[in-house]
DNA sequence: ATCGTTGCAAAGCATTTGCATGCCT
DNA sequence: AGGCATGCAAATGCTTTGCAACGAT
């Protein structure tokens, strides 16, 4: 997979944020900037973890606003969230490859030792998504809620 | 003590946790009876939940009580607690038959619509679980998080 | 009698909201 | 110019904690 210039995905989160009719404003684009910056490291921030970097690139931001700016985002669709084990939500840019939207969002485990987020192919659930939906009529979303376990690290390392 | 036709499984519980040198006080027990009569309905109850509960059968019982008290529980594994999609944590009486959890706990789905939690045989994971492990080395812990989706009458019924 | 457990109230923390101002389009 | 977004600060809601009194064993 090729690796885009910093710029390329925040401008096309931009053009979708547009195309949803949103204002874009320093706020919100210092927010993408920090997302898309911690999607390319395999971050997982929470709405605080974004508003300390938000603070970094636009001091004038206030707290308050880096919440309603997340919830907005997430709205129009610009941006996703995942809920974590414990109880943190974390966000990153929606992914917009139509490979990805065949599947769904990739899906996440995390570690309840050390806190380790892990992805994984969509694909790991095809099975399960099948069967609950004929069991039970019930649709997975994958990409939503990650499962918790331990980790190699933790497991092999008491 | 007077003895009510308590649930087995309550008195199980007491069992148990007698075993992990605890002690039983109105407060501790009262929370067990509230979580066995959930269980025994399917319900899926938060901290909160319990404590409005706890409430009607010992009103003298404190809110902070109540949160000590369910910690302490899933410490000395008398009671499980279960992260849902949102945020909440929801707690049950941690299964001892063998016979019928033969898989671990059972896992759990909820439906990020009306919030209903399904029930899922355990071994639905079991290929999900093999493979994180042969893949990532990660070992799922099934019953600890629940995944996220639409249930049947919400997909439905829009 | 001992020591864990509880009640109380107050602190903490993350998140939300009302309102007036500001700024993107 | 108009309307949505923001800053500010206070409020909210859930959970935790310090401390003294209580009570289960």
């Amino acid at each position: 997979m090729t690796n885009p210039p910093d710029s390329a995905r925040v401008e096309h989160a931009v053009e979708r944020l547009r195309a949803a009719g949103e204002r874009l404003t320093p706020a919100r684009y210092a927010v993408l900037r920090v997302v898309d910056a911690a999607d390319r490291t395999d971050e997982h921030l929470t709405a605080d973890d974004i508003g300390a970097r938000v603070a970094d690139l636009e001091p004038a931001v206030h707290r308050a606003t880096v919440y309603r700016t997340l919830t907005s985002l997430v709205d129009s669709g610009v941006l996703s969230h995942v809920h974590l084990g414990g109880a943190a939500t974390v966000y990153h840019l929606t992914a917009e490859t139509a490979a990805v939207h065949q599947h769904g969002h990739h899906a996440h485990v995390q570690c309840h030792v050390c806190g380790t987020v892990l992805d994984v192919p969509p694909d790991v659930f095809d099975e399960v998504a099948a069967r609950l939906r004929t069991d039970l009529g019930f649709v997975l979303d994958t990409g939503h809620a990650a499962l918790l376990g331990t980790c190699r690290d933790c497991a092999t390392t008491p």
